[in-house]
DNA sequence: CGGGCGATACCCT
DNA sequence: GGGTATCGCCCGA
């Protein structure tokens, strides 16, 4: 049907209200780690690696300079989701985080693979191991079907296809955040968080953590 | 497993 | 026109 169809979230648990975004991006990164990033149409996977962009003070985020036409929905409501398009050819997405005006957000980095994934198996064909279906920012949003077409969408109604569900499963403890990836500024602002020992995380294992799953 | 590199289009200066 | 919140392929070890 067109654009809002009630959407019955596939996945079990409580969808997040907006005052759990609407607090700084470092704060909120960590604590959705273990949450749920769901779809309507039945893919979840459960969110193993965050990051967190500041708007004004950060020269890494994209509203570092301001609003522009293709950062708005960052400096819009908390709840909402910021896609972004890079490289000429990858689509990431950011929960919108902090009072309107603030522009920032959480950019989710990797999944771990839950439900539909006869789905996102489709969606990534070249893919042979379902560990790589969602480790990485730009695979998890071709994995979940997610592209400019949701940039903006409210994730606290979940009436336009996609929430970030609460199953009951506690964020980790005694988290420490590290550096983040890819940047060329911005490098020491530790805001990048993960699952300790996750298989899903994306960027390079340190020496021993592969045969450490969980 | 890890490093190197090309692809590719849009955004903002 | 330069840079990009990346990915996947290829190669050597």
């Amino acid at each position: 049907m067109i654009g809002k169809q009630k959407a019955s979230i596939a996945w079990p648990g409580t969808p997040l209200p907006r005052a759990f975004f609407d607090r700084s991006a470092p704060d909120v990164a960590p604590q959705l780690l273990n949450k749920i990033l769901a779809a309507a149409d039945g893919r979840a996977g459960r969110i193993v690696e965050v990051e967190a962009y500041v708007g004004a003070v950060d020269p890494a985020a994209h509203t570092f300079r301001g609003k522009t036409p293709r950062n708005a929905t960052m400096f819009g409501p908390p709840g909402h989701m910021y896609v972004y398009f890079t490289y000429g050819m990858h689509w990431c997405c950011n929960c919108v985080c902090g009072s309107v005006g603030v522009g920032s957000g959480v950019l989710i980095r990797a999944l771990e693979p839950l439900q539909g994934l006869a789905q996102m198996r489709a969606a990534r064909p070249r893919i042979a191991n379902d560990r790589d279906l969602c480790r990485g920012p730009a695979r998890l949003t071709q994995a979940m079907g997610i592209s400019g077409a949701q940039d903006g969408i409210d994730l606290v109604n979940a009436r336009e296809g996609f929430a970030i569900v609460d199953d009951g499963m506690a964020p980790p403890e005694n988290l420490v955040g590290g550096p983040r990836i890819g940047l060329s500024v911005g490098k020491d602002f530790p805001w990048r968080w993960s699952v300790p020992g996750s298989r899903y995380v994306s960027g390079r294992l340190v020496s021993g953590a592969a045969s450490r799953q969980r």
